[in-house]
DNA sequence: GACACGTGGCA
DNA sequence: TTGCCAAGTGT
């Protein structure tokens, strides 16, 4: 039975036409690439590394300035070790998923304890570190250090399916399919380039809505286009935000980040007056309360937050992990 | 393999 | 305005 959203067999890509592709992806990468600091010549394994964390889900445009402060104040491993978990969580602002900020806090413990303060030169070690799974350390293995690892992410993954296999997007979740032919698409040299190359074009041309397949350098070899660009085979499922826990989660995460110290359980439960509190948190806290949350699931979201550690129980209070 | 996990910009 | 989407990972 035809899977028309499979990736194609590898064997369809002759070595000539990778050839090609290969030449006109990096090519274009050479003359368009945005000038991102993680990309420059200064930049070194640990400022790559924080930015692949940042990065996972998160947009450029909103990694660029904390991305800068970060390295302002650690600019070492051994810098973000020596302070605590908390610091982390409160710098990592509004970028998101605040767990990467923990693991990558972890991940820094992890790099000074096994590694001597130095980030692992190797893919194996890198994913051994704590928030570090396939697409990161193959990314750090390519960018930092220039290894012939194959990066696989959501950008490059939708680059192959429109370029090869002639579908709108890529299955909904990584097939080992897709990860032979990335793999069989590797150039002998320069994989970096190709990685970064696909990734950008990815992320600038062919994007997931309105692709820009007029500023394309492989347009004429594109399996979609080819296709008549055709509509996706699935509906896109959908994230849920209004009314879930997540939603509780984050706003709570708000009120503690701003907390100068731990915030009464209460506070956060709803079930305490705000009164004569310290005001630092207000905004936040007003947040909070207006969402229509009900005490179970207030309470749900904290033990949520005190079970992934990015809130611990202090004194009478909750606070960000010490 | 399906889910949970933040946040804000854009069409 | 509502929904889609962004350099994923851990369970």
């Amino acid at each position: 039975m035809p899977r028309p959203d499979a990736a194609a067999p590898a064997s369809s890509i002759e070595p000539a036409e990778a050839g090609l592709l290969h030449r006109r992806i990096r090519d274009w990468f050479a003359a368009s690439a945005r000038d991102l600091p993680w990309r420059r010549p200064g930049c070194d394994p640990w400022g790559i590394l924080v930015s692949e964390f940042m990065l996972q889900q998160t947009p450029v445009v909103r990694v660029l300035p904390v991305w800068e402060q970060w390295m302002q104040r650690w600019p070492r491993p051994a810098d973000l070790a020596a302070d605590s978990a908390g610091e982390a969580v409160r710098a990592w602002g509004r970028l998101g998923y605040p767990r990467r900020a923990l693991r990558l806090h972890a991940a820094a413990a992890a790099i000074v304890d096994r590694h001597g303060g130095r980030v692992p030169d190797d893919h194996a070690s890198l994913l051994e570190l704590p928030g570090v799974g396939t697409y990161t350390a193959a990314a750090v293995a390519s960018f930092a250090f220039g290894l012939p690892e194959t990066v696989v992410d959501t950008n490059i993954r939708r680059v192959h399916a429109r370029l090869v296999t002639g579908a709108a997007l890529p299955a909904p979740t990584l097939t080992a399919a897709e990860m032979r032919l990335a793999q069989k698409l590797m150039p002998g040299s320069g994989t970096k380039e190709w990685n970064a190359g696909a990734m950008e074009l990815g992320a600038l041309i062919c994007t997931a809505r309105s692709p820009r397949c007029d500023a394309c350098p492989v347009m004429d070899r594109c399996a979609w286009v080819k296709a008549g660009r055709p509509e996706p085979h699935y509906v896109p499922k959908g994230q849920a935000w209004a009314g879930t826990d997540r939603q509780v989660r984050g706003a709570m995460m708000a009120v503690l980040r701003e907390a100068e110290s731990s915030v009464p359980r209460g506070i956060l439960l709803g079930s305490m007056e705000l009164a004569v509190l310290p005001s630092a948190y207000q905004g936040p806290l007003a947040a909070l309360r207006a969402l229509p949350a009900g005490d179970e699931q207030l309470g749900r979201a904290l033990d949520g937050l005190l079970t992934d550690g990015l809130a611990v129980t202090a004194g009478d209070g909750i606070s960000l992990p010490g």
